[in-house]
DNA sequence: GTCTATATAG
DNA sequence: CTATATAGAC
């Protein structure tokens, strides 16, 4: 069995006492964190490798976004794609090569915010969000191996993966144009949606939750922005699925919860 | 009896925990804080007041200097001196009114530090302060009743109270320049500085230890900066003088140290 | 080294 | 609301 998380954790350094209890309770073999906020010089490789996650790649940058895979099992770094072409860390693709994992691919993947203003014409963030998307599908037509993407999509596909459908048609991560642009990346692999086969539509499934609302527990404002998708004859194999939403309500949590899932491999 | 405490606090809001624990410790009647970097509808007025501290003057100002008396003696504030005229908060006078204070007036000064350059011509910064040092001189001319004044002076007058006089003989604090502006002021009124009446020179007394000097509690590199000084008529009744050096190694410290004098009123 | 303010991002 | 980076102050 293969065990493995997906976190976005808004700044590893300040949040490695939430990791190490990630790692503590779960014990997944393998990490992958997004919005690291940090150059692969000061990321906690040392405690993460006392924790037993001695593998790691981490693709850094100074302050934002940045991306880390951490592993029980060896692995080796295999990509780091560029598909904004502007040097933002937003990706990185490891092999599993320990006899568990096997040749494994695991996907680590940012996907931009995209600003405010759902329009490219009034926002190029928007606009650098779906050509993205767009060459991470034309990335994704090429994939011939098993293959896991997990990360932070920063798109709610489903109705059910936000609070309020109707409220956030209008909201950058929940608008058509975004819904229709990840269901394009979709079909061009046929990506398993791992959270969405295991607590499947029309259940309430929300992976993040904005600081800026106060009573979050309470009023439940959440979207499933954070993501672990599969290769068709991989998702057969994933056994379980969880969100951690009690993390949530850690100690100067993330806004994010982590995800993880189980495979027989 | 009546306890009087200066500390040169480096943002209030940031270190209430700290205040709080001296108060507890300590006990004073009245407590006269420097650099509160805070206006005054932003310093914690109810928890000191919770912790008995009700009578309060806070002369405040967004980020920089500014300085607060507070008090479990009704007090009323007498004075705002901008010995600088710039606007900046660095100083404010009141009288206590209890039946132990009695009338005794505690003025409160936080002098500017001056910059790095101990010349006029190469920093204006050092000129202000001889200003206001100069200013402040003017006004002890005045003091016609007695009256206590503590604070961070900014200035180590005597030899005993750096870690070296020679190599400090060029760093602002310790230059020959401000230590006669300094006696100066004293000589105005002739203030009795109520440190040296109890901790007499050639002991080692220091109220500030640098942050940026690394192992500051083996270096020992302090500077006695923080003064208590008496009108002549009130020197005689201060029974007790502490400096509460422990005060440096607590939890995320003030980079000065609290002092407190007791009264026999 | 440790603060505050500001700008930017999410 | 919660992050990071930077500048200025001490």
């Amino acid at each position: 069995m293969v065990t493995i998380a997906s976190w976005n954790i808004n700044s590893v350094r300040l949040r490695m006492p939430l990791v190490e209890r990630l790692l503590r309770e779960e014990a997944p073999d393998v990490l992958c964190l997004q919005e690291i906020k940090t150059v692969a010089e000061l990321f906690p490789a040392a405690e993460l490798a006392a924790l037993g996650y001695e593998h790691q790649v981490v693709h850094g940058q100074k302050g934002y976004h940045g991306v880390a895979t951490v592993s029980r099992i060896p692995l080796r770094e295999v990509s780091r794609h560029d598909w904004q072409d502007n040097g933002e860390a937003r990706h990185v693709g490891v092999e599993l090569l320990g006899p568990q994992g096997q040749g494994m691919v695991v996907e680590n993947v940012y996907v931009p915010a995209g600003g405010d203003i759902p329009d490219r014409t009034q926002n190029v963030k928007f606009g650098q969000k779906l050509d993205f998307l767009e060459r991470m599908t034309r990335w994704a037509d090429t994939v011939d191996r098993p293959t896991l993407i997990v990360g932070d999509f920063n798109i709610a596909p489903l109705e059910s993966d936000v609070w309020s459908h109707k409220q956030l048609l209008k909201v950058v991560s929940h608008t058509p144009v975004e819904v229709e642009a990840l269901a394009r990346f979709q079909d061009a692999h046929g990506w398993a949606d791992l959270g969405r086969q295991h607590i499947a539509a029309p259940q309430r499934y929300y992976s993040w939750w904005s600081y800026r609302s106060a009573n979050w527990q309470t009023n439940d404002r959440g979207r499933r922005l954070d993501h672990m998708w599969a290769s068709p004859e991989l998702a057969a194999q994933a056994t379980a699925h969880r969100v951690l939403e009690p993390a949530r309500a850690w100690d100067r949590p993330s806004d994010h919860v982590p995800l993880v899932t189980e495979f027989t491999l």
